[in-house]
DNA sequence: CCCCGCCTTCAAAGCGCTTTGGGTATTTTG
DNA sequence: CAAAATACCCAAAGCGCTTTGAAGGCGGGG
């Protein structure tokens, strides 16, 4: 069933079914009932493409899924972002479309959506300190929104928690409790976030006149592995850490192993705080020892960012949206006073 | 810079210029080439609703994810799946549109692309033993591959690996060993996957003669959590469980923390086999304990999962595809005898 | 009574591509 | 050498919608 038979059975035109359907005010209530009825007993649905076409909206977001072949892992905040994004986009119908790429192909594929029209607007994810994605997307014309920051340039539109801020903060809790060699075990540091969070900790550790010291500080790919082999690493020195920050759950739980192992408990010898995204199969909660940590939900972040981003497509010519978010410490059972 | 303007500025008709870019045979091999290098120079890209206007193919495959109130879980090995999926749909111009929606709306979801035409096929995750999904869509014939299989028809396309059988063999491991309190630590029962492995798991036992015990099977959203307090709970019966069998490494890690926490470790007083997705962030390397695990990597899954329906869509009328997968089982160092 | 303006509807022109159904040279065949 | 086949290219007709521009009917103001 398409618009001209459905019009053809009302004896209407295509062009005043089009507007009962789309709610445009030409049209008299009792017909606008009479095509909204016929419409649903034949369960008319506009065809999408014709649609996409006519109006010259794609009605999609796109993410630009880089991987590479060293480290081929999908970020695991991914899901629950899409999860919040895709809720708010569904509701305004707009679709969201992921295209996997490897990682030399990134720019390629952002510039065919940008001259194809496959997409209204970008997500960008994981931004490195130095992104050149943001330089090409802003060249490229097409609105986009970036989930953390990047250095360079002021004038796009991003949303971000304060990485910094959270990781010294944490690392002033840390230091209250009498810790003075703490371990980081953080992301790899091209990333912005991993980066900020470091800038945190030295901040902290310099605003009390303990020494930054290089060997604590780890970073990797944030799995429950790494977490695992730093811990380990850093609880066999001759000088071990009495408290470690990390820098996602996973690589807490890695860290906790390694404790165990050592028949040694968080928040006893050895305390912990880690950044928790909230990540709807890593619930940090109630029960046994909950993490400390420093928590923002990724998922309402992906809800809060495609927000933004449908604004910027609506209005395309009102500048950056930009969005610092606060993170709240929330002190569970793995830190305690450093016992030597 | 759009079909139109390439063909005026080669002084040729939009048909050649087409034809000559899409690589129809009935043109110059010189034309083709000059065609091309214009095509390069303009960074001419065709627009892609047009093109999906005019084949009537929307060149993407459509995902419906459902957000229920209750377990909002995003399911952690839905993003390594779509990794994978992602990479051959890339290779073939497919894109992968999400649509996240109420559960309640599933089916309205679907019925909606099935009539707007937005997608060429989908993906199913996550079937139910009785999952009304397929019935529907088989009525609304849209080519579909589920990733997983249902009870009911046999008329469909699935992928699935061998959740019984893996589960089945876990346990004789198990049993070999002495083992005779096994503990289960499953996803819900109403999905296909964690009913199958359970029955694996009772044929095992009863092939031995070892008496089912309900109480040592706990279902749960597979969470870390959930690891930690089903074990915990097993194994502070007054006949406690002296190994478990897992669904996810997810659930594992959860469980061997509630092992440590009684000083215990796994392959020595407990013994503990999971199922193993081969999840990117969660990866049962060979550092520390490696879990002894059923093993099949779900990103492999996407693959061949996508390719399959790429084949679906291709050639419509040629019949089901279905695969069944086996599962390899890898001795980690959380398998031991049993020591009473 | 005429003209103007409003309400409602319509025919037709896109949107930018693919594809059909010819055309016109140029070769090949008998 | 005429006829038929071939190679190459084009104009135009869709694809199914939205949107523009215009028209018909009708009541109210002058």
């Amino acid at each position: 069933m398409n618009l001209k038979e459905l019009a053809d059975s009302l004896n209407l035109s295509q062009t005043t079914v089009s507007r009962a359907l789309n709610g445009y005010p030409e049209v008299r209530e009792e017909t606008r009932d009479r095509v909204l009825k016929a419409a649903q007993a034949a369960n008319y649905q506009p065809n999408s493409r014709a649609r996409r076409l006519a109006t010259g909206r794609s009605m999609a977001v796109g993410h630009v899924i880089p991987l590479s072949d060293q480290h081929q892992m999908v970020n695991p905040i991914f899901a629950d972002f899409l999860a919040g994004a895709g809720e708010v986009c569904a509701r305004v119908g707009y679709d969201l479309v992921l295209s996997v790429v490897a990682e030399t192909e990134v720019e390629a594929a952002y510039r065919k959506m940008a001259s194809n029209g496959s997409v209204d607007g970008l997500m960008v994810h994981g931004p490195r300190t130095e992104d050149p994605r943001i330089a090409l997307l802003q060249s490229l014309g097409l609105p986009f929104i970036v989930h953390g920051r990047s250095a360079a340039p002021e004038s796009y539109s991003w949303l971000d928690i304060e990485n910094r801020t959270a990781f010294r903060q944490a690392t002033d809790l840390l230091l209250d409790l009498g810790h003075r060699r703490i371990g980081l075990l953080n992301g790899f540091t091209d990333f912005d976030f991993a980066h900020r969070r470091q800038r945190g900790y030295e901040q902290a550790l310099d605003a009390r006149g303990v020494a930054f010291d290089e060997a604590l500080v780890r970073t990797d790919e944030m799995t429950e592995s790494f977490g695992y082999r730093a811990a380990k690493e850093l609880l066999a020195r001759e000088n071990p850490v009495t408290a470690m920050m990390t820098s996602s759950v996973l690589i807490a739980v890695g860290a906790r192993r390694a404790v165990a192992e050592r028949g040694w408990q968080l928040g006893r010898e050895v305390s912990l705080v880690t950044h928790d995204d909230v990540l709807s199969y890593l619930p940090n909660a109630g029960d046994g020892p909950a993490f400390t940590a420093t928590r923002s939900p990724v998922r309402a972040a992906g809800s809060r960012a495609a927000e933004m981003l449908m604004e910027l497509i609506d209005s395309p010519n009102t500048g950056p949206r930009q969005e610092l978010w606060p993170v709240e410490i929330t002190l569970g059972r793995t830190t305690g006073p450093c016992l030597t």
